[in-house]
RNA sequence: CGGGCCGUGGCGCAGCCUGGCUAGCGCGCUUGCUUGGGGUGCAAGAGGUCCCGGGUUCAAAUCCCGGCGGCCCGACCA
C-alpha cells in the first residue's frame, strides 16, 4: 500500500501545468448576451461556454475552482459527521406522488416518459428520494440521528434562467438531509450546519449574511439564508443598521408605521362616492385628497382553487409569502379579471370587503383598530368612505404586508434596510411533512413507532463561485479568494525568448509544486502585456513576474487585489507566495 | 405567459429601411519577419449553410409568412 488515495484531496497539483498547452480560451470583448458581471468575466475568462438557455458547460478553469469549492463543502459536511452519498437524478413519479409534490412542482419540474409510458422526472431536490431510502432501512431510535449528503447535478426548468450561472436550468448542488428521533435532536443537526456553512462560506473567502427566512407553509419551523450582497441578486434582505436583525424580505417584519393622517372620528356607516375613472391608489389619494394610508388595498387571490380577499394599507404591499402562510395555501395566484368580474361584479380598481360573503376576507395587522377607511364599493366607479375594520366587515388579522425600506426594525426601531442578494445556501427545518407523508417512522425507546423529522439543506455550488467574482472583480477581471482560484499562482517569465529567464521561470514553478501550490507557467511565446491581462482576467490571486530584476536574482510577486509589488529573491518565491496564502 | 431586442467566419459588429458587383470591418486564428514590462508592428493567408423552412421576384443576408434559438424587462401593486 504505497499510494495511498486520500478521500477527498483538496489541492489538485497536477505535473505539467503549461498555459501553451491548455485550454483556457480568453476573449478580448464582452459576448453581446452577457450583462451581470460574473457572467461577462466567466466567459472572458475562458470558464464557462453556454449550451442552451440555462446551460452551461464548465470547462477546465471553472472545473478546477468548482472541484476546489466542493471539496471544501466535502470537508465541512464529513467534519459534521455527515456521510456522502450520491441519488439518481432520474426519479420514477411514484414518490413524487406519494410527497405530493408531482402536482406541486408544477413546470419547473423537468418530466419525461420511459418507453414503457412510465412517468419519470429530473430531480429538483431529493427529499422523496432520501425519504424513501430512510424509511426502508431506518427502523430504531439508535440508528439517529443521521444526516446524508450529496453533491449532485439538480434539474429546473426556470421560468427564465438569466445572469450567467446564478439561475440556471442545471446546475450543482450540495444537498442534505438530517433524520432525528424529535426536535431536539433536529436542533442540533440544524445547528451543526449552520455552523458547517459559516466554516465553508468563510473558507471560500465570501462576505455573507445569515438571514432569517420563510420557512413554508407545510409546518416548517425555521429556516436560515446565507445571502451574499449583490446587485446581480434576486432575492431581497432586510437588514437593520442598528442591531442584527436581518431576514428575507419574503418573512422580514418591521413595526407598523403610522397612518399619515388621522382617520376621522365618529360612528359613520360607509358611503358610496362617485370616483369615475379612479382605479388605483395614486388615483385614489389624488382625487380625495387623502394620503394613501387612508386606504384600503383589497387584492383577489386565488387559493387552492378558492377565492380569497386581501386587504392592505393603501401605502402597503401584499408579502406573497407571508399571505399563503396565513391562510395555510399549497398554491395561489391572482384572480382574472373576469374570476374578479363574477364575483364581485366590479373592475379590479373598485373592490372593497364591504359585504363580501361568499370568501375568507383577510387583512394585514396595520388596519386593526383604523376607522374611516375609503375602500371600493364593488360597483365600478364607486368607492365607500367611512370604512371601519371590526364594524363594517369582519376580517381575520395577519401579518401580511411587505416590508419597505425605511421601516422602522421591530427589535430596536432603526430604519431597516433593503440590499438585494444572491443566495447561496439555504437551511431548512422541514418537521414531519416527508415522514408523514412517505412514512418514515421509527420505535422509540418506549417501543412506541414514532414519525422521524427531518431538516433539509442546501448549497448552491456554482453560485459561489459567481457570488465571489461578484465580489471580488475589477475592470482587469475576477479576483478570486486563493481557496477557489482555479490556481493558486502564476509564474511569468516576462520574456520568453531570453533563455535566463525561461530557466528562472521553470525553476520558480518546480519551487511552487515542492511547497505544495497550485502553479501555472505561462510559457506561451506572447508579449508580456497579452500575458499580464489574461492572468488578471482569469483571476490568479498571486503572479511572480520574471523579468529585468533577475539579473540581481529578484523576482516581483503580485497581489491580483491590491495590484501590490515586492521583490524577492528567486530563490524564495515560491515560499513567499506559500506563506502570503497561508495567512 | 405578456412586452422589447437580437440571430451575418471563433468573438464583437456593419450591410437589411430603399433587393442587384466577388458579403465587409475590427479582434482572434495560421505562416514568416519584427517586437519583448500591460492586448507590438509589417506582410501574406485560412475561415461563411448570412438561424431554419416556405413564399414573392429575372434576382433575397435584405421584402412577406411560418418556425427555431438567444438576451433583457415584467408577470400582486388593482
Amino acid at each position: 500500500m504505497e499510494n495511498t488515495i486520500k478521500v477527498q484531496p483538496l489541492r489538485y497539483t497536477e505535473n505539467s501545468m503549461l498555459w501553451s498547452k491548455l485550454f483556457i480560451p480568453t476573449l478580448r470583448e464582452n459576448p453581446a448576451e452577457a450583462e451581470v458581471v460574473s457572467h461577462q468575466l466567466l466567459l472572458r475568462g475562458g470558464y464557462i461556454r453556454q449550451l442552451g438557455a440555462g446551460i452551461y458547460s464548465y470547462l477546465f478553469l471553472a472545473q478546477r475552482s468548482l472541484l476546489k469549492i466542493t471539496a471544501i463543502v466535502r470537508q465541512e459536511m464529513d467534519a459534521i459527521g455527515a456521510q456522502e452519498m450520491l441519488l439518481p437524478a432520474l426519479n420514477p413519479a411514484e414518490i413524487w406522488q406519494e410527497s405530493g409534490r408531482w402536482d406541486i412542482m408544477g413546470d419547473n419540474m423537468f418530466r419525461l416518459r420511459d418507453r414503457f409510458g412510465r412517468d419519470l422526472c429530473l430531480g429538483m431536490t431529493h427529499e422523496e428520494v432520501m425519504t424513501s431510502i430512510a424509511r426502508g432501512e431506518l427502523r430504531s431510535y439508535k440508528q439517529l440521528p443521521q444526516i446524508w449528503y450529496q453533491i449532485q447535478t439538480k434539474f429546473r426548468d426556470e421560468l427564465r434562467p438569466k445572469s450567467g450561472l446564478l439561475r440556471v436550468r442545471q446546475f450543482i448542488m450540495k444537498d442534505s438531509y438530517s433524520f432525528d428521533i424529535d426536535a431536539a435532536g433536529l436542533d442540533v443537526s440544524y445547528d451543526k450546519h449552520y455552523e458547517a456553512y459559516c466554516k465553508t462560506f468563510d473558507r471560500c473567502g465570501l462576505q455573507y449574511s445569515v438571514v432569517e427566512a420563510h420557512s413554508g407553509a407545510m409546518g416548517g419551523s425555521q429556516s436560515h439564508e446565507f445571502m451574499v450582497a449583490s446587485d446581480a441578486g434576486e432575492d431581497y434582505v432586510v437588514r437593520c443598521p442598528g442591531c442584527k436583525y436581518a431576514a428575507n424580505l419574503e418573512k422580514a417584519g418591521s413595526r407598523a408605521t403610522p397612518p399619515l393622517a388621522a382617520d376621522p372620528e365618529g360612528d359613520f356607516s360607509p358611503e358610496p362616492f362617485h370616483t369615475p375613472g379612479q382605479k388605483t391608489i395614486d388615483d385614489l389619494s389624488k382625487f380625495t385628497g387623502l394620503p394613501e394610508s387612508s386606504q384600503m388595498k383589497s387584492l383577489v387571490l386565488i387559493a387552492d382553487g378558492k377565492p380569497v380577499l386581501a386587504l392592505v394599507r393603501g401605502d402597503h404591499s401584499l408579502s406573497e409569502t407571508k399571505f399563503s402562510s396565513a391562510i395555510q395555501a399549497i398554491e395561489f395566484r391572482p384572480a382574472h379579471p373576469e374570476e374578479i368580474r363574477d364575483l364581485f361584479g366590479a373592475e379590479a380598481g373598485s373592490l372593497g370587503p364591504v359585504g363580501v360573503k361568499n370568501m375568507r376576507v383577510i387583512a394585514d395587522e396595520a388596519l386593526q383598530g383604523r376607522r374611516n377607511m375609503i375602500a371600493g364599493a364593488n360597483k365600478d366607479d364607486y368607492h365607500l368612505r367611512h370604512v371601519t375594520p371590526g364594524e363594517d366587515f369582519e376580517p381575520e388579522y395577519f401579518d401580511l404586508r411587505a416590508v419597505a425600506a425605511g421601516d422602522a426594525c421591530l427589535v430596536c426601531g432603526t430604519a431597516l434596510e433593503l440590499i438585494k442578494c444572491v443566495e447561496i445556501g439555504h437551511i431548512f427545518k422541514l418537521g414531519y411533512r416527508y415522514s408523514e407523508t412517505m412514512g418514515l417512522r421509527v420505535l422509540n425507546e418506549a417501543g412506541e413507532e414514532v414519525k422521524v423529522i427531518m431538516g433539509s439543506y442546501g448549497i448552491g455550488v456554482e453560485r459561489i463561485l459567481s457570488a465571489a467574482i461578484e465580489l471580488y472583480h475589477d475592470k482587469d477581471g475576477m479576483a478570486l479568494p486563493p481557496a477557489i482560484a482555479p490556481f493558486d499562482v502564476v509564474v511569468t517569465p516576462v520574456n520568453y525568448s531570453d533563455a535566463a529567464q525561461r530557466t528562472a521561470a521553470e525553476e520558480i514553478y518546480e519551487d511552487c509544486r515542492k511547497v505544495d501550490l497550485d502553479v501555472l507557467l505561462d510559457d506561451r511565446d506572447e508579449r508580456p502585456g497579452v500575458k499580464f491581462k489574461d492572468a488578471d482576467l482569469i483571476g490568479i490571486p498571486w503572479r511572480i513576474t520574471v523579468g529585468k530584476k533577475l539579473a540581481q536574482g529578484q523576482v516581483e510577486v503580485v497581489d491580483r487585489r491590491t495590484k501590490k509589488s515586492e521583490d524577492v529573491a528567486k530563490e524564495y518565491a515560491a515560499a513567499f507566495v506559500a506563506a502570503q496564502i497561508a495567512k
